[in-house]
DNA sequence: CTAACTGCAAAGCCTTTGCATACCA
DNA sequence: TGGTATGCAAAGGCTTTGCAGTTAG
């Protein structure tokens, strides 16, 4: 399964390596599509499934309950929403205390840090 | 608007005060139901719409994409969630350094941070 | 050639909304 | 009693899935 390289895999991975940030399914279809013409919705979602699953894809999950995917291939890094413009930007933050002051016996395998506000731009 | 009191939202009150962590909408039906009787899942998105609104709830967002509330009328933390049991706790952590770093011109209003792992009971 | 992939449409969750009924004050 | 709140069912948005047709290798 999943061994073919179509002109939609290609456009998806292309539109994933450039991105600024982690894009939804429909913001995937629509900048891929410019790319290699036809593309349904339900491609994407079945192209990064399958990226996910394999773990070349990170999955994000934001304030509006719509997954969100990024290429696996970056420095680790954490999210900031703008609240004007809505849109998601990489961002790096020192985490490496998050393990501490933990209840005893939990164990950490992964984390996710958001941050909410302005950007730049909007500020 | 919004301004009775009725007995399902003095049992969704009870409910989220009392709760360990963010609740879903169908878990505070099912907790609440037994405090009042009836209660349907129209009514807990609605009363907990209102609540949100008027700053007395928080909502949380995990990796299901399902919203969760809470009480508001606590602490500032942040949520465990169990990859086992499913469960989320409240946990503590240390975050004043997470203004740091940002790239230049950003405000930040909120943050989130969920960790994964196993907790006590399950790891 | 044929197994994997795509597109379309239907179906499945979570959540919201319209409308008639129930109920607090 | 009057207007708010509730319940039900239908609708809406995101995501998944079945199926028939397409395509890579």
């Amino acid at each position: 399964m999943a061994k073919r390289s179509t002109r939609q895999k290609r456009a998806i991975e292309q539109v994933l390596h450039h991105a600024r940030g982690p894009l939804s399914a429909r913001q995937i279809q629509a900048k891929a599509s410019e790319l290699c013409g036809s593309l349904s919705l339900a491609t994407v979602y079945r192209i990064v499934a399958t990226g996910a699953e394999a773990g070349d894809l990170v999955t994000v999950h934001l304030e509006d309950n719509v997954t969100r995917y990024e290429d696996k291939n970056r420095k680790h890094h954490h999210h900031f929403l703008c609240e004007d413009c809505e849109e998601v930007i990489d961002i790096q933050l020192p985490c490496e205390t998050l393990a501490h002051r933990l209840p005893e016996g939990y164990a950490v395998t992964r984390h996710e840090i958001t941050l909410y506000g302005r950007c730049a731009e909007c500020a």
